[in-house]
Order: C-alpha cells, then structure tokens, then sequence
DNA sequence: GTCTATACTGAGATAGAC
DNA sequence: GTCTATCTCAGTATAGAC
C-alpha cells in the first residue's frame, strides 16, 4: 500500500510538470491523490516545501552525476577541457529529460522565474559551485568578473533552453530532443566562454 | 490633474518593478493609488491587461530605438557584422537602465517567468523578429536549426542578465552596471553566435 | 502519529446603484 | 466613471477523531 506522503508527491510532480507550480492549487493535488488538504500540511508544511521536496527528488541525482562526472574530468591531472566540464554539466540532464522531459522542463521554469529562491539556492547553487571551481581551473586567465558573468550567461541560456518546449519555439523536426539541444549549447556556451576578456 | 487611469499606471509600475508581480495585489496598487478596486476592472479588464499596459509603457520606446539602431546597421549595404546587430539590440535596453534599473530588471523577469505567454509575445516578439532578420544576414553560413537555437539560448541569457541585482548575483564593484553587463554580454554572445555550427 | 472537517484571511473578479 | 457589496477560490491554520 502507498502511503499519503508518497501519492501526494507523485501527484504534486505530475501536475507542476504539467501545469506549472503557481496554476497548480493544492486543492487540485490532494483531489487526484485521493487525500485530505491538511494532509499537505502535515508532511511537507506549505506548498512551498511541497515543491521542494518534489524538486529534490528529481534534482538529487542528476546533481549527483553532475558532480561524478565532474570529479572524472578535473581528477586526471591534466588542465580540463572547457567542453570536458560543460559536459559533465550539462549531460546529465538530458539524461534525466530522456526520463521525464515534462519535469525537466518544469525545473527550468523554477529557475528561470527566480520566484522561489529558496528553493533554487538548495537544490542548483551546490552543484553549480563545484562547477564553477572546475571550469575556473580551465579558464585561468580569463579575469575574475568576465568570468563569473559567464556563469551567470550561462545559467540563463540553459534554464531557457530547459524550459521550452519544442513547439512553442518553432524549432521542430529531429532537433527537438534534449540531447540535440544540449550538443548546440555546449557548442555556443564553448565558444562564448573562450572568447577574449575584458 | 491626473486621472484614475494614470494614477494606476504609475503606482502600478512602481509596485511591480519593485515586489514584482504575483507579489503585487491589486489591493495594494489602488490603496497607494488613492482609487477604488473596480477602477482597475473598469480601465483594464484585469490585472494581466494592467500589465500589459505597464509594459507597453516602458517596452514601446526600447523596441523603437533597437529598430532604429538595426535599420542603420543593416542598411548600409554591406553584410552586417555580428556585433553590430548585437549593439543595436541590446544597448537600448542597458540606456533604459539609466533611467530605471528596476524595471528593467522587472521585464526580464516578465520574459524569463514564461508566465504571462501573451505578454511577452505581443511587446518582444515582433522586435525579436526583424533582428533575428539582421542577424541572419550576419551569420549566412549557419545551418537554420543551429541558429534558431543560438537566438534561443541568447534571449535566456539576455533575460537571466536583466534580472539580476548585482547584490544577489556576488558581482560587486564597478562592474555592476548595465552598460558594463551588456559589454561583457556581446562580448560572450558574439564568440558563442560565430562558433562553428553542427 | 495520522488524518479529517471546518474555518480564516486575502486574492481577483463582477453586478448593479449612483 | 465611480463605488459598494459580494462571489469564488486560493493557501493556511486548528481542533479533534482514530
């Protein structure tokens, strides 16, 4: 038997990724779970925390094969790549995508909308720090500010490409997939993070 | 003396700017206004068309001075180069800025949410268009889907850069105006556009 | 510890008097 | 054009049953 906590999450992460989290009324998640509205309130405390635990059950492993992958490319010695960390950053969430394309797409909102800071510094700035030390490391002449407005570049062009979808963007065809979006903005994020500074 | 419906406009654009607009009541902006709540149904119809009109406002003179500064760019005959049509896109936006950081900063959050769908279309779009033309003439080589998605990934940027207060983002200093942002941003966006494609 | 029923406050929207 | 009163629905809070 499932339990409430369980069918309330489930049912929550259907209908953010469906609906968004703002046109999503509690009312609506606890109607499909088949639970009491106070039930919410009880396991998570508030819509919010609602979300957060929604987003941190998606967004746990992917921060972990971030970081995997990013210990794989900085650990061999070697100056890194700036494609070999932007891959290990970027990759694992098509992967995800490939699973459960709604909710990535989801996530993207979430950060793009910076409503919920809250939740956006909890669940992406960790992983985006250790990030942001590894491809410092192959980016060590480029000046300290240049630098970090890349990141900040960097982190709106991918929570924008996260968040569309294919239709609404009028790019249609064999391209749509994450994958394929993820190749194009490794390319354009490459090359942008390499141009000269200051 | 200045009627009801400017009233509104103005405390309404403050509001916004300042809590943003979920965070804004319609309570709010008629109580500082000094009118009453059916005025803003009366004038508007909602509080979504209110917006509208605030954009509209502000968004009006942005997009005439980059259609300006594109027409002369791309009118002298010869194939445009990227960073010019970059200039003229984004540089009008950095002289909003002067005059009122944050709104500016509040209409990249209006682009970046995704919410209010038809806001964004109707006051972005149509000056997205004519530049995606010019930058086009720019970059004649790029394979059609590769470049769709390099705007894409540009207007995540664009948007992710506008909003931000420096205090939140750790980019103290005198790097933290807009006119500095926007140089550092065509510095980024113009390597990321002449990468090579597919 | 879990869950239900119900009430509270504040939001946007609307009808109709003036 | 303006204002009062009211409607519906949102998130939240609490008392109490099991």
């Amino acid at each position: 038997m499932i339990g409430t906590k369980q069918k309330i999450l489930d049912t929550a992460e259907r209908l953010f990724a469906l609906q968004g989290y703002a046109a999503t009324s509690m009312r609506q998640i606890i109607s499909e779970a088949g639970v009491n509205l106070a039930a919410i309130h009880y396991h998570f405390g508030s819509k919010e925390e609602l979300l957060d635990e929604v987003v941190l059950r998606k967004a746990g492993p992917v921060n972990a094969e971030r970081l995997a992958r990013l210990e794989a490319a900085v650990a061999d010695g070697q100056t890194p790549q700036v494609g070999e960390i932007l891959e290990a950053f970027l990759r694992p969430m098509a992967a995800s995508a490939s699973q459960n394309e709604q909710f990535v797409r989801f996530m993207g909102r979430v950060y793009a909308e910076g409503l919920l800071p809250h939740v956006v510094e909890k669940h992406f700035q960790p992983a985006l720090a250790r990030f942001r030390d590894g491809l410092r490391q192959a980016l060590p002449e480029l000046p300290e500010q240049e630098f970090l407005w890349r990141i900040h570049f960097m982190m709106g062009a991918l929570a924008h490409t996260m968040c569309g979808a294919p239709e609404s963007l009028q790019l249609l065809g064999v391209s749509a997939g994450f994958q394929d979006r993820i190749d194009r903005l490794k390319r354009f994020l490459s090359a942008g993070f390499r141009a000269e500074g200051e």
